[in-house]
DNA sequence: GTTTGACATGCAACCGGTTGCATGGCTCAA
DNA sequence: TTGAGCCATGCAACCGGTTGCATGTCAAAC
């Protein structure tokens, strides 16, 4: 046993004040069992004390413990910050806390973290997992889970549809002239991958253009800088990326070989996590990563209330961004 | 009491096992001390049963409960994610978990995250804390705390020396021809923003710079755009801004106001997060926020060892990066 | 054939709260 | 004056583990 360095307990609270322990423990959290004037003397003695209410000590008799966990593939991935951000502004207004994971794209690691997590937080929000379906529903037996862009039946999940955004921009190029697309893919186990692509394979048919789609990767600047090469190699004249961190070395690979956006080449993102921060400024597919997070701590509050379906499916529409990168 | 669904717990498996809970306890936590062959029938009952050590009783009976907290002012500020990130990694590694709690730079939010999680941790990070001194000192006496770009002494930190690489940067630009500079300040509250100030003002002297200050703010791309006028009114022909944010701003109200750079003006920024996304690709001061994540982690854990000096101060290096901004 | 000691396991107290039920004092009405 | 009922507080069990100490067993040593 590690002493804690002048923790002061409740039975030191009682024995000073004169009461029962539970006196105390009332004081605290049920004061209007009290007088008030029992609750402000136990109280003044707790102050001068300097009595702090042990967090774990009340987890364990209450079972509850006001924590949630978030885990995420990659918190430098500016995608989720925003995210990360709403999420924890939502559970701060319920006092609740948050653990934060990074799964780095590792199925195991993110296994590992759930894991670790599981037992000390009262539900868990991933986002972008990559986590089998089936792990998920177990875990989901264990605790409520929320999933943020992943698409499993029977847990409630929140999905940034860039499908319909997608379907725009594949409209937009065409009726610009385009006759040859690219869709450079994003990690391959990602559900928002599988559903841009998707989307812009469907678009792409209907509109009656050609698709070349640039095999999975991670999305990195790397990524989009090495696609380049394939994408120009297949007579594309514009490629749409998997997000915007993709398109952005996209843009960089380009200005390499000297080809002038978008009089040359135009590139579409997805997300709009950088502004017009890269030039020039990205056309590219709106999101709206904040309140998804939001929204996956409001669905989380309704799991543990028990309120509100298991299969609760939010979809947050996108739309085209149409800056200056494409002509 | 809220029970959990299923929860199967240490009595539970002791009966079916027909040994006492502390062996159970044992098998789990001290195996050493039982026979091999009882650990493992204990651990194939445990398994059957789907048995999980519940980990709030075991944090509340040893009084550890392997978390850290860390908390930054803004999580969607480009410079802590790699922060936050390698500072999870560091911990994982020890089978630590994380909260992560976001201020919002207001010390009064701060300070109410640090009153909701410590405690339920070991130990708290801070990063660029807005808190006063005295509120740090205190909290550093019920539990180890570790600061990050802010120097309290009495308190292990690692500091960012952005100084020596803004003085530089400072005579980088004398040596350029510049007469007449700016330092556009960051948040007034800012352990970095003060170090960093200083040392271009001290550098400026020495190289007989004129030296405009532009007063503080929060950092933020608006910001750095509001600040276009004020430097330019000025008469500075080149703006340090407290960070790569600003400086991007500061970028835009250029390019907004038809002013090239840098043939018009130049802008150094800081804390190289931007990479060369922006245009031109922006001549900064390396940071290194991952490496100090990491490091506040390690001190941690020698804290949490009562090793190592209550008074450690690691300063990291920084230096210029010259990329297109700058003539 | 005891004694000694090592070792595996059991026993029970403890961590610091919470909570259902018991108790005892007081008020109010009959 | 007495009984009913309410209310403030106390009592003790409980949450689910951990751990110091006691106990019993068995083998080696004398």
């Amino acid at each position: 046993m590690i002493k804690r360095r002048g923790t002061v307990t409740i039975s030191q609270v009682a024995q000073a004040a004169g009461v029962n322990r539970s006196s105390v423990s009332r004081a605290f959290t049920k004061p209007y069992m009290l007088t008030p004037e029992t609750v402000a003397r136990i109280k003044a003695v707790a102050d001068t004390l300097g009595y702090v209410p042990n967090h774990t000590a009340r987890a364990l008799s209450t079972g509850r413990n006001s924590n949630l966990a978030l885990i995420v593939p990659d918190v430098a991935n500016p995608f989720f910050p925003p995210m990360i951000r709403a999420a924890q502004d939502a559970a701060d207004a319920q006092d609740y806390c948050v653990f934060l994971g990074n799964s780095n794209e590792d199925p195991s690691k993110e296994d590992r973290l759930v894991g670790r997590f599981i037992g000390q937080v009262e539900g868990l929000i991933l986002a972008s997992s990559r986590l089998p379906e089936k792990r998920i529903l177990d875990y989901a037996e264990q605790r409520p889970i929320v999933l943020i862009n992943r698409d499993v039946a029977g847990v409630p999940r929140v999905l940034i549809d860039s499908s319909n955004g997608m379907t725009e921009a594949v409209r937009f190029l065409a009726e610009r002239g385009h006759k040859k697309i690219a869709y450079v893919s994003g990690p391959s186990g990602s559900w928002s991958n599988k559903s841009r692509r998707s989307a812009v394979r469907k678009a792409a048919q209907q509109a009656g253009l050609e698709l070349y789609v640039c095999p999975a990767q991670v999305s990195s600047f790397e990524a989009g800088l090495s696609a380049v090469d394939r994408i120009l190699d297949a007579g594309t004249t514009v490629a749409i990326a998997f997000d915007d961190v993709t398109a952005h070395g996209i843009l960089a690979g380009l200005e390499q070989r000297g080809i002038t956006v978008p009089d040359g080449f135009s590139v579409v993102g997805c997300d709009d996590v950088l502004g017009d921060l890269t030039h020039p400024p990205l056309t590219t597919i709106s999101s709206r990563s904040s309140e998804a997070g939001g929204l996956a701590v409001s669905l989380m509050y309704d799991a543990l209330r028990s309120v509100g379906l298991k299969d609760a499916r939010y979809l947050l529409q996108t739309e085209l961004v149409v800056r200056q990168t494409t002509k």
